[in-house]
DNA sequence: CTTCGATCCTGAAGGC
DNA sequence: TGCCTTCAGGATCGAA
């Protein structure tokens, strides 16, 4: 579900929420996710009080004064909800009460989420964060990083630029969107492809994930921002979602394929 | 090393 | 209405 700009509007949701606040009491009802809950290492935390919320990747990190910090992924159908108060709704796996009498809930259906907690000193080397990829938005993320990634690989760009060792938060619905606005083709081998598409690419990406951002995210089925409120980039997509609708820049019809299993949408005239 | 396919899980949506 | 199939925003694992 989440990408980079959904774990991002997240994020800034949560921040003026939970900063300053402490953990006064956390209940885990179903410890089943990608790995399983360690529920004594969530109780450890009840005390603290949170100094932070941060994003890596599609990583959201919620530090805390005890030198440990909270990390969540949503997977596919994670939501992250502060509120007043109100009781838990169905796949609510954990819900934390702070002492301001908040709450916080982790909700996700599918459970291909992750809710764990880690030192601050190791987080770095946690295989989760180790080999992460640049991020799109740092200004090390270019054209000549991309070219450099590809070196000695032959896939498509799409399966590339979804490939978080490489750069981090593209998922597949920013794929398709990123290669629309750069005009080149998700099938495309990245070693075909010049300084020119390259550069295109970067710009890309970073402009439709500052879009989406902007845009608090977008809303397919699930995702929701911090406070509950769907994001609005989904009336902003111009290829994700609208096969055989007419591409926005020429009105050919828009394609939907299957690459590596996931739904791909490309204007086959605009993109080559 | 890269790349591909299968897999984890539940619910919504569409076809009949 | 109800049953069945397909699909869904992620990431990992084993195999080729």
């Amino acid at each position: 579900m989440p990408e980079l700009p959904e774990v991002e509007a997240l994020r800034e949701s949560l921040v003026e929420r939970l900063v300053g606040d402490r953990f006064r009491r956390v209940v885990v009802r179903e410890r089943r996710l990608r790995r399983p809950i360690d529920r004594r290492a969530l109780q450890r935390l009840v005390g603290a009080a949170v100094c932070g919320v941060e994003r890596r990747a599609k990583y959201l990190r919620i530090r805390t004064d005890a030198g440990r910090s909270l990390v969540v992924h949503l997977g596919m159908s994670g939501r992250l909800v502060s509120t007043d108060d109100g009781a838990a709704e169905a796949h609510e796996h954990v819900t934390w009460t702070l002492a301001s009498g908040r709450m916080l809930r982790y909700r996700d259906p599918r459970r291909f989420g992750l809710v764990y907690v880690v030192s601050d000193r190791t987080i770095e080397r946690h295989p989760d964060f180790a080999s992460l990829g640049v991020e799109p938005l740092d200004a090390t993320f270019d054209a000549h990083h991309l070219h450099a990634c590809a070196a000695g690989r032959r896939g498509p760009v799409k399966s590339f630029l979804m490939d978080q060792r490489v750069v981090v938060g593209v998922g597949n619905i920013y794929a398709s969107e990123v290669l629309f606005r750069a005009r080149v083709s998700p099938r495309r081998r990245v070693d075909t492809i010049g300084p020119a598409r390259w550069a295109r690419i970067a710009d890309a990406t970073r402009a439709v994930l500052a879009a989406a951002i902007d845009a608090g995210g977008t809303t397919i089925r699930d995702y929701v921002g911090g406070r509950g409120a769907e994001g609005r980039f989904q009336h902003e997509l111009a290829v994700y979602g609208r096969a055989d609708a007419p591409c926005v820049a020429c009105g050919h019809p828009v394609r939907r394929s299957v690459m590596a299993g996931r739904a791909t949408y490309a204007c086959g005239r605009c993109q080559r």
